[in-house]
DNA sequence: GTAATACTATGATAATTATCAGCTTTTATG
DNA sequence: CATAAAAGCTGATAATTATCATAGTATTAC
């Protein structure tokens, strides 16, 4: 069995591909093309017109926005089985992100020729998109709710929080995604010298542990406590 | 000609509804049925099930969502002709958000059936509805990253301006949607005595004019220079 | 292996924002 | 129209966060 067809790929069962007919995804596999993307290498860039979206099938991505002040700011992590660049293919409008890579990655482009005419034909492929987007602006409420109501060191606490839930730990007991000081910073909106005196902050009251750029959760409960503001 | 009826309806015209076919705008006209709500009584609540969607036809709502901290964040204002609650029916989900009029307003609830009925069976109707959520959700990354990375005086800025070129302003030079102090607050997530203060500098260095609750922007080149960060 | 470079860390200080308290004005209600 | 209630306003102060400066530490490239 070909890996690298679309109708034997499971990733496809994470997105909105799952409601594709046989043939679509045959048409979809056709016309598609895998690259690889080394850490810190960029997918596209904000301002960009995509061609087609990007399906990840290994690694993580961030998608960021520059803000007037010259900060990017982290909208979203991109892991296995999400689809970019979705939005500006069917509002045909420009990018309004930058993906970056943030792991080495593996992805496949989909030519938006491909997508529209699933998007015309199969109401049911339509449909499933929409419940996707409709779930993402759900989630960009949560986000904005978070930013403008809680503190950087509440942010902080959740975005470990949100690290070990979406992609785990490794066998050390460190979070499986590694991000820069930097990178945590563009993803809670702060800057970069409060994020790593947060961070030492919570490694002296022993809420996590870490070991040169990696950080592991040592007390959920607490951390969690802190989130939410007790 | 009958005005009540959504196929004579011009609010029909911004939104997605207009990608219905005549026999499905009789559909809906058939099972909508037309409240009016005043200022201040709520439409829906946060985690309600919704059985509908909400159409607006005369108004204004505040879509907000409450935070842990007490705190009400407004994420949205729907104005004529926008939709409210679709997000919820389509992810079939219950509310995140709650809905309270910030005016006297005229609204068409339409059951859920006959909408998801339109999603089943008119891709043409899916993919506008689709196209209006890519949009939402576009804007819905700018309010992060504004949140995030802009001070509360560039955000109030921004919110004045904001609703000078999606409201309009009165005969008086006001801006024709007058928020409380305090929605205001919740609009940029910040405490209200700090968006009182910063409304009362603006007031002093000559970039708005107020009378009572009313503001009415007097510098917009100022105003905007200041949202952008010079 | 070492120099160059990027990242992490911490202190000092300034700027921003929140909180609490008290007061004034506006609005709503009988 | 009087009075209660709600909303708006201001000052003092505390807490949070940003900025600038500087130094240590890890990574990378040659």
């Amino acid at each position: 069995m070909d890996r690298k067809r679309c109708e034997n790929c499971i990733v496809r069962q994470f997105n909105s591909l799952r409601a594709m007919s046989k043939e679509e995804l045959k048409k979809v596999s056709d016309s598609k093309t895998m690259k690889t993307i080394k850490k810190g290498q960029p997918l596209f860039e904000e301002g960009e017109k995509l061609n087609g979206v990007y399906c990840v099938r290994d690694g993580v991505s961030k998608l960021s926005k520059l803000s007037a002040n010259g900060k990017d700011q982290i909208v979203k992590l991109a892991s296995k089985g999400e689809v970019m660049g979705q939005r500006s293919v069917i509002a045909e409008e420009h990018s309004n992100l930058s993906a970056v890579a943030v792991s080495d990655m593996e992805i496949c482009f989909i030519p938006k020729e491909t997508i529209n005419t699933s998007l015309q034909k199969n109401p049911n492929f339509t449909l499933e998109v929409l419940r996707h987007m409709a779930h993402d602006l759900k989630e960009a409420d949560d986000v904005i709710v978070n930013m403008s109501q809680k503190t950087v060191k509440q942010r902080i606490a959740e975005a470990f929080l949100y690290l070990k839930n979406n992609f785990g730990e490794d066998g050390e007991g460190f979070l499986a995604l590694t991000l820069s000081r930097e990178d945590i910073a563009n993803v809670v909106g702060t800057a970069t010298e409060s994020a790593i005196r947060i961070i030492s902050e919570f490694k002296k009251k022993g809420l996590i542990h870490t070991s040169g750029k990696r950080v592991g959760i040592k007390d959920e409960r607490k951390l969690r406590d802190l989130a939410e503001g007790f």
